[in-house]
DNA sequence: ATAGGGTTAG
């Protein structure tokens, strides 16, 4: 940079040199001229310094905050924002303990980001004593941010209460709200907020439809996605559409997923990088890998989630080589790799029973990539031995993993176990996964269901009590399709649908037409 | 003048 030009420039000047800068090497290169021209003294310049840098290089900025003779509260909000988004979020609570005993009065800007810094429950409690002793400090900022942190720590119960005793409150109050009880499994809760709010924005409807879908309540998703374009108040945002066309994914509801694929291209929003990716895992999951592939070969820029995605899809619509292919090609010319992308192509491998493969390429992770394997990946290797029926490698594998088995873990493990009718072992994960999974029904029943194919009575009679002595809810096991926009669903042994006989018939044909079928009773009716 | 909150693909 050219020294006369900071010399000569007024402050705004050189603020608005400031808010251009966009590397920390730019910005360490001003604080030296800062201070070589004595601009240091004037305070908000240095202050602009610590804010800047406080949120990306946080050492830096606290040896600013070091130097600074007399700090304000502007540079202590700026340092205890920092901090929160670091892993050292400790620090939020030691600089405010540092402030107050250099006596500096928080001001309302304050808490909001202190509550960001609260890793735990305890320094939430904490942080809120010191505003209800503070008093006369409260606005609508702080009100949602202690909604949402309570929330977030699955203290809903403080959450609502903040929400009701406290009369800062607007839309975003509402919204973080219905997001801490969707998140808290309080539906009602949520539908009773959203029906009271004094005005809803665009990103409450969002937050009412995601939430919708976390409970699986799709059905509803779709009800208001439809409530929302009648009303014609709110106009569907990018993450509202993301939200349902996601939805539409988990649900395979291709006609409302292809409709908001309509209304995307009429928009020009079908090249956009997040709509396509959207798009891909979208049409992957409804079985329409070519359209999948169609969407992202035109797609102009495509990062590392396009290319997961797309590795994903093919691996779950059986094209594992493509996929695998597909995966080589990425590591040539594509996005780097990250921990998704691996999980992609470990289902790739795990369809088609490919160990090796496998096994080098967790190898890569770590070594060309240096990514530590999650438990998902293991849980992949896992469920890739059990199948392919190397069940004591598959346990030794559990045994040496670094973290402790889950569900999932014990869940593919199982399944190999009964694929390969390897009895003793699988008892042992039955029984490990109830423990996990205390309260869901259908642990017990595959258990049960293993004891009843060898004839071992006992064990059907002692599951059977240990659900009735557990209250173990018993709700049937379910299934579901859109057509036309609306989403039916049927359980076991379900008479209730207005067309089961017709259901019924087509059941029939389907299961004729495929002679070769080893499934054991029917899918659904 | 400088600092704060809600939805968000894999």
């Amino acid at each position: 940079m050219n020294r006369t030009i900071v010399n000569t420039i007024s402050n705004p000047q050189y603020l608005r040199l400031l808010q251009k800068c966009s590397t920390m090497d730019q910005l360490k290169q001003i604080h030296a001229q800062t201070i070589t021209m004595g601009l240091a003294r004037f305070t908000y310049i240095t202050s602009k310094l610590l804010a800047f840098s406080a949120t990306s290089d946080i050492d830096y900025a606290h040896t600013i905050l070091n130097q600074t003779s007399m700090p304000t509260i502007f540079d202590y909000n700026s340092m205890i924002l920092g901090y929160s988004k670091t892993s050292k979020q400790e620090f939020g609570i030691l600089l405010y303990t540092q402030m107050r005993n250099n006596r500096i009065q928080p001001n309302a800007r304050t808490f909001p980001v202190l509550i960001k810094t609260c890793n735990c429950i305890s320094s939430l409690l904490q942080v809120h004593g010191q505003i209800v002793k503070l008093g006369n400090i409260s606005d609508v900022y702080l009100t949602s941010s202690l909604i949402c942190t309570y929330s977030h720590y699955k203290a809903i119960k403080s959450a609502i209460q903040v929400f009701r005793e406290n009369p800062y409150k607007n839309v975003v109050c509402c919204t973080s709200l219905i997001t801490g009880c969707f998140n808290n499994g309080l539906v009602d809760e949520a539908c009773k907020v959203f029906d009271e709010m004094p005005e809803r924005s665009d990103v409450s409807y969002s937050a009412m439809i995601s939430g919708f879908v976390r409970n699986e309540l799709f059905n509803k998703a779709f009800d208001f996605f439809h409530r929302l374009k009648n009303c014609n108040l709110v106009k569907p945002n990018r993450s509202l559409l993301l939200t349902i066309l996601t939805a539409c994914g988990t649900v395979g509801a291709l006609n409302i997923g292809q409709n908001i694929h309509h209304q995307l291209i009429e928009d020009s929003f079908c090249f956009d990088l997040q709509f396509g990716t959207s798009l891909i895992d979208f049409y992957s999951k409804c079985g329409d890998i070519e359209k999948a592939e169609d969407i992202f070969t035109n797609m102009p820029f495509k990062d590392v989630a396009t290319w997961s995605a797309m590795v994903m899809g093919l691996a779950t619509n059986g094209k594992n080589e493509t996929a695998i292919n597909l995966f080589e090609d990425m590591t040539q010319k594509g996005p780097v790799p990250n921990d998704i992308t691996f999980i992609a192509v470990l289902v790739a491998c795990n369809h088609k029973s490919l160990v090796t493969k496998a096994w080098c390429l967790l190898g890569k992770m770590k070594k060309l990539f240096g990514i530590q394997p999650g438990i998902e990946h293991y849980g992949c290797m896992v469920d890739l031995l059990a199948r392919s029926g190397q069940l004591k490698r598959a346990e030794i594998l559990i045994n040496l993993m670094p973290m402790a088995p889950d569900e999932a873990i014990w869940g593919s493990f199982l399944h190999g176990c009964l694929i390969h009718s390897e009895i003793f072992l699988a008892e042992k994960a039955g029984k490990c996964l109830i423990e996990l999974d205390p309260c869901n029904s259908g642990r017990y029943v595959v258990l049960a269901n293993m004891y009843a194919d060898i004839g071992k009575w006992e064990g059907v009679i002692g599951l059977r009590n240990l659900m009735v002595e557990r209250k173990v809810d018993t709700t049937p096991g379910w299934s579901f399709i859109e057509v036309d926009g609306i989403v039916h669903k049927f359980f076991v042994n379900d008479q209730c649908h207005p067309r089961v006989k017709d259901l019924h018939k087509v059941l029939q044909v389907l299961n004729n037409v495929s002679i070769n079928q080893t499934a054991s009773g029917p899918l659904c009716t």
